[in-house]
DNA sequence: GGTACTCACCTTAGCTGC
DNA sequence: GACCGCAGCTAAGGTGAG
């Protein structure tokens, strides 16, 4: 028997559309989405007036403007959006030091230990909700449970409502008490489960399932059968409302990866070599950000007709430098035939350790000269911003192209006429 | 016909070493 | 030398989340 938890789970209301609202006062009450502008963009946020409209974060750039043509679309600014959420995670450590973000919009609270400084999980989440609106006006949805799955589904039931006919307010807070887990769970649609996507709707609802009832009256091994071990029982315990997994608050990441879609295919190996640098350095700054280097590399290529596939390889020892990545990958998009047309590629890592360790003398020496250089191009971006310098193979001729990250978390920005 | 980016985790298959 | 079972690793693809 788990001792009975107090867990927040905070989610901003259309945090990125909020955010750029705070500049825009004029936008309010209007429908506004944020995201990609190109037409290969997708939306990442979509105030409550124009979900009105049926637009959803994920959607297509284009579906949304053909269903809200009235929509003001922004792009989206990403290193804002991270230095608000600094702010707002400000106010959550005034609660506890138990904080686990999910994403820049919202956090698991594990405020257990607090209930006897401030009152208990209710009392706490409509402190959070006060705070954050007086001191960054920005309004956020609390679910309180005694579990983070349930909290997370809670918060969910606080939002507020985009009807046709209008937005309605939701309750701002909402709680599950504990006894009352089924009565709430049970009665949702089985796609509210976390873990239910697209693919294993599909398999559920082959099976009569509908709602989370069906799933928790459904026989395990039937399930396990259904869409794998792991996967099945971790569902049926999730229908039980059983989800003792803790509030984690240093989870260290275990990859590092970019990838960018180009507003039209590459069809070259020149070209994609060249975006190839500009991947790997954008990840080797990352990996020695983080002190690490990394053992695997992952090339991503998607194809014009959206077809992907991926190619990776192991070293004997971790690497930090854009040079070392673009050396191990480099064979592996040689192999790749660019002739039907890339949209899409991409350069992650994994396996992480102390990079260098095992190479040969002359390795080392060579090595050891790219960290320097690349280290200098660390701390010039430090000073004078991600843009100001980079691989000058990443360069084709005048046209200088250095992205800093995020600037096109959303798809391409839409091209100049 | 339209589908970004980043990350985590799972499954399956093949290979290697014992 | 051939084969088996097992564990561990790697590669590739898939799924899901926010």
């Amino acid at each position: 028997m788990t001792p009975l938890r107090t867990i927040l789970h905070v989610d901003m209301d259309a945090f990125y559309v909020s955010v750029e609202l705070r500049r825009r006062p004029d936008l309010v009450g209007k429908p506004v989405v944020v995201g990609g502008t190109g037409n290969r963009g997708v939306i990442a946020a979509a105030s409550y007036e124009a979900r009105r409209f049926g637009v959803f974060s994920a959607m297509p750039s284009s579906t949304a403007r053909r269903l809200c043509p009235n929509a003001v679309f922004l792009p989206g600014d990403h290193e804002l959006y991270a230095s608000v959420s600094r702010d707002v995670h400000q106010i959550f450590q005034s609660v506890t030091p138990y904080i686990e973000p999910l994403a820049l919009d919202e956090a698991f609270l594990d405020v257990t230990g607090s209930v006897r400084l401030f009152g208990d999980g209710v009392a706490i989440a409509g402190l959070v909700r006060d705070e954050v609106w007086s001191a960054l006006q920005l309004r956020c949805s609390v679910g309180v449970a005694p579990n983070k799955f349930l909290a997370k589904l809670a918060s969910k039931a606080a939002k507020p409502i985009p009807r046709p006919d209008g937005v309605h307010a939701g309750s701002g807070v909402h709680e599950v008490r504990p006894g009352e887990e089924l009565a709430f769970l049970h009665p949702l649609p089985v796609k509210a489960l976390w873990g239910v996507g697209p693919a294993t709707l599909e398999r559920l609802e082959r099976l009569g399932v509908h709602t989370v009832k069906d799933l928790a009256d459904l026989d395990e091994s039937v399930l396990v059968g259904a869409i794998g071990a792991a996967h099945g029982h971790h569902l049926h315990r999730l229908s039980w409302a059983e989800d003792d997994r803790p509030v984690e608050v240093d989870r260290e990441a275990k990859s590092i990866g970019h990838e960018e879609t180009y507003a039209t295919d590459l069809f070259t190996h020149e070209e994609l070599r060249r975006e190839l640098v500009r991947l790997a350095d954008g990840v080797a700054g990352r990996l020695r950000a983080h002190g690490t280097g990394a053992r695997t590399l992952q090339l991503k290529v998607r194809f014009a007709g959206f077809h992907t596939i991926t190619r990776s390889v192991t070293l004997p020892s971790a690497v930090a430098t854009a040079h070392a990545i673009v050396q191990a990958v480099e064979p592996l998009l040689d192999a790749v035939d660019p002739t039907p047309g890339v949209r899409l590629l991409g350069v992650s890592s994994s396996n992480f350790g102390a990079p260098a360790e095992q190479l040969t003398f002359d390795d080392l020496f060579a090595e050891e000269h790219w960290e320097a250089a690349e280290q200098t191009v660390d701390a010039i971006r430090a000073r004078f911003g991600s843009a100001a310098i980079g691989p000058a193979s990443a360069v084709q001729g005048s046209k200088l192209r250095l992205v800093r990250r995020g600037a096109q978390q959303w798809g391409p920005d839409q091209q100049p006429n």
